[in-house]
DNA sequence: TATAGCTTTGCAACCGGTTGCAAAAAGTTA
DNA sequence: TAACTTTTTGCAACCGGTTGCAAAGCTATA
């Protein structure tokens, strides 16, 4: 059916490797021979099957992109970055969705029957083992929003969960709040107790509260609302909460003003990512921003590096955070 | 590097075809054979390789998604739902991510070179070239979230927008608005036409009056913000408004609220769409919800039986959607 | 036990490309 | 013009699989 390197060599007279070398850069052909190939080419509407020449190259081109996050509206744009990235260094985005139905095995063996060049693991959440997985099966492999590390068993590109616990302690002390409380996102998740420790160790040193300390179920709307009702029902309410997430903040948000209380005047929030819908006007959250572009772009030239020079030691990268003050804490005393 | 065919073929004493054989269903094996295969294939760690593979069964499972609606929360629900759906039956789902930088013509090329099985085009706002395009060149395509037309020259799943404008009309009368208007999504898209013909000719065959008619730029926060701050601060507003969908809307909601005026009681709002966040306790958006489930269930649908059967001519079906009352239009007279 | 019929197996060609190698062609130099 | 380089070209093998075909192996029947 389709047009192959045959019908070209044919149609333009001359040899199969002839065709392949005027369509493969640093091979050497003649003008005048790669002029007769290039019209004949056109003429047919020829263009070179990839797959069969990654037979030869080793080399396919495609990335697994896999993630277990398609609730967290923040992850729209990390796809949006992402794919974009890929396909302006000529790199196709295999896509992945572990959940319940489709786990990591499952992945690791179709992406190898696909012999994907490399995978890109983008998730706060999912534990080590299945980046670490790829890595022993011989697939460059990058952790993207991973839990950084001193000896890593993997490349790991995220932020400084620490520091970001620390910013949030800092923050909420400078102004002036005395009862504070840690919201997490789900207890088990890598990036969690990172932030809990930042947080816990910063008011420490600092001589502050000892906070409360509660997770919901998941980096969502729903649980973070639902923790937040939970609270207001069945504690006193602290004077300002860190929690896990923006999403999960917007959650929090509602439930208190469903409870007729007000932000920030009875209660503040600060939440963490920065995604677009935290700067909207009618949510307004002060926030602690993680350098979205930032980490893909290094993930991204991570991998592409790993492609030509395979099996360095694995390193993993923390950048940095920082404050994005709006409208949900109150302002310095 | 990898295990191949050989690598096994020979550990087990065998010959290529019998490990070939093995590895493909509906081939002739007979009961001792397969075990020798099998063993020798756990033994070494051996999958196939589908790329290698679909050079001679002319199949790859690759189905080329291609969007360029990347900032739309409701986007994320689309994708993850597509790509469950399509890994459910054994596809992988290649991403291409349409912008100003990569064009749908490249997109073309690029899916060709990879020998996609089919192409899902999920977008309401690209011409319908962009699927057409695939279509003439032989490759299998249906256009998810596409406008209906009586001679589709693709396959086109998507809702009845003028049903949609129709539903939006009935509601706002039956609320006893007066004053109307009409917001809708960028001119150009495929959908705002129809769902605006739909609304006017409703209005019409109802004896309700004539509406206001603006567009936003895009299917966006901020251009539903910015479009209803210009309506603000420019005319006198319209009791209620049907807007091109829930982002907008929710934009919308935040000007209004910001100048100080009331949902619903000064201004009334409704959506399309009823994405998970139309439903959050703060935004509580009235709106008439897509059957997404089944919109993408359908088109995966459609592109298997392509895969099948190819070249039926095209048919474009449109599937109902349904009114989702909650809190920013005021209750009935 | 010979024969027919069915199943299993291996051979070899093929899918659409790439590439090492040696021969042919073109270009340099004396 | 001859001898030597360098570049260009085609041949043939290979990448990792599949598959039509015919030979080999079984089973069943008479």
């Amino acid at each position: 059916m389709a047009i192959t390197l045959n019908d070209v060599a044919q149609r333009a007279g001359v040899s199969r490797s002839a065709v392949s070398r005027t369509f493969t850069d640093g091979a050497s052909v003649s003008k005048v021979m790669r002029q007769k190939v290039e019209d004949a080419a056109i003429e047919l509407g020829y263009t070179p099957n990839f797959l069969a020449r990654s037979l030869t190259t080793r080399s396919t081109k495609l990335i697994g992109l896999v993630s277990d996050n398609f609730h967290n509206p923040i992850f729209l744009e990390v796809f949006d970055q992402f794919t974009r990235g890929l396909q302006d260094r000529g790199l196709r985005p295999l896509l992945v969705n572990l959940s319940e139905t489709y786990q990591a095995s499952s992945s690791l063996r179709m992406l190898q029957q696909y012999s994907v060049d490399g995978v890109i693991v983008a998730s706060s959440t999912l534990p080590p083992e299945v980046s670490e997985a790829f890595r022993s099966a011989g697939i460059p492999v990058v952790n993207s929003f991973g839990r950084f590390s001193l000896a890593p068993k993997v490349d790991v590109v995220g932020i400084d969960d620490e520091a970001c616990g620390q910013i949030a302690a800092e923050t909420l002390l400078a102004r002036g709040y005395k009862r504070l409380a840690f919201l997490g996102g789900p207890q088990a998740a890598t990036s969690t107790q990172s932030r809990l420790r930042g947080f816990l160790s910063e008011l420490q040193r600092a001589g502050g509260p000892t906070p409360d300390i509660t997770f919901a179920e998941a980096y969502s709307f729903e649980a973070g609302r639902a923790e937040m009702q939970r609270l207001l029902q069945e504690t006193t309410p602290a004077e300002a909460y860190f929690c896990g997430d923006d999403v999960l903040s917007i959650g929090a948000l509602s439930a208190i003003r469903d409870h007729g209380l007000r932000v920030p005047e009875d209660i503040g929030l600060i939440g963490v990512n920065d995604m677009q819908m935290s700067g909207w006007q009618n949510i307004n959250l002060t926030t602690i921003a993680q350098p979205f572009a930032e980490i893909i772009l290094t993930s991204i030239d991570v991998i592409v590096d790993m492609l030509h020079a395979p099996k360095q030691p694995a390193q993993a990268r923390r950048l940095p955070c920082r404050l994005v003050e709006r409208g949900t804490l109150r302002a310095r005393p």
